[in-house]
DNA sequence: ATTTCTAAAAATTTCAACTTTTTGTTTGGC
DNA sequence: GCCAAACAAAAAGTTGAAATTTTTAGAAAT
């Protein structure tokens, strides 16, 4: 009846990004190993794992707490996304072939088509966690063709840290937000399969420019 | 007399970036428990903090191995070093101050000394963890003054793995290299002190392209 | 000879008890 | 009344062993 040491990975990864754990708190093994009915040995080991992702700060003797938020720091991870996706996106346009443009326009379709639902509808609570995934799937096929590990794997963690310092900002989720983004992900799509790399750079740049 | 944990990460580490452990060497918290007089949990713990840098992976039920070094990730990690030290570089440029010049100063004049030693008397061995030291910091420096943790604190470990990828290749250390890397390093800091950002990203990129 | 299956061995992960360190509070002195 | 030392409570880290999973190796079958 235990609960897979993976989906506690996922859980509490979901907690920290959605600020159910909110920025700041502290995270202690011996609370959490209630919640999953494991020991807070178990509890420790994961969160360490996900200090890697840098959604948890971890400090020796003193344990774990979910990364804070400050005006800075979110600044400072927009402008850390900004380059690392610009770079991302440059490459995957000078390497990638039609199998990336082709995923590319897949998870854009997919993305606009749940941008569309929201801003019609304007629910964006049902759609949240749809659309989440959405975004993330599109703006990580976007640099998948940049043949570098490292910067995908830099740009995943900059991503996850992205949401999980945003998020408890984002009061404007009206559907003047969703008319605006949706125009945004256009541009940098058309920018992208035009190969038009300053173009995209720039749209890429007026997408994130917001929590400058 | 039990080794202090933070020792054993400090231990680990070291051998991991001079090759005593060798790229792709699985890491056995069993085997290691030993050298240090620990449980295996304790040295667990310490791999899982060492795969957040990046010198160790991680597979889940699969144990750690020293991340494995193949002629697409050293030229993956030099890539990447580029792009992280021109933009750190690029930045502190732009926003440095005295106080940053000084400092990189400082650590130029400090590697450039240990270089010329190492030139003179051709006694690399002697001189290799102060020089190591000295070129790392001197390129830290180099970043410091961008103010970006988040880029700082990625350059600290694409740095590291970027030694540990390179160390085991790196027979080219007659003088000839290091009559080579003094001129480079000189290149770097007279572009930083010039503000010379395009001079600079070039300098940059001549002393790292021999790994691409 | 190659593949598949099974059993033993090895390695990894989990656990709950124990030790150390940190944190917060109370008490006593100035 | 304020600071500091001592104490108590809580949290963090460590341990060794048990439980789980993966790997290895040998036997059986195709």
């Amino acid at each position: 009846m235990r609960t897979d040491t993976n989906e506690i990975y996922v859980d509490l990864q979901r907690k920290l990004v959605t600020a159910q754990l909110e920025p700041g708190t502290k995270l202690k093994p011996n609370d959490l190993q209630g919640e999953y009915g494991c020991s807070s040995n178990t509890v420790r080991d994961v969160l360490l794992r996900l200090s890697k992702v840098g959604l948890v700060e971890f400090e020796m003797q003193r344990g774990f707490r979910a990364k804070a938020s400050t005006p800075e720091m979110r600044r400072d991870v927009t402008k850390f996304r900004i380059l690392i996706e610009q770079e991302g996106a440059a490459l995957s346009m000078k390497n990638g072939g039609v199998q990336w443009e082709a995923k590319l326009s897949a998870a854009h379709h997919q993305l606009s088509h749940i941008e569309t639902q929201i801003e019609r509808t304007n629910d964006v609570l049902r759609y949240m966690d749809l659309w989440s995934d959405a975004e993330e799937n599109f703006h990580e096929t976007l640099i998948s063709g940049c043949e570098s590990p490292l910067l995908r794997e830099t740009y995943s963690n900059v991503y996850a840290q992205f949401r999980q310092q945003m998020i408890s900002q984002e009061r404007n989720f009206g559907s003047n937000y969703f008319r605006s983004i949706i125009i945004e992900h256009q541009a940098i799509l058309d920018a992208a399969l035009d190969r038009d790399v300053e173009a995209c750079r720039q749209s890429i740049y007026d997408h994130l420019k917001r929590n400058l």
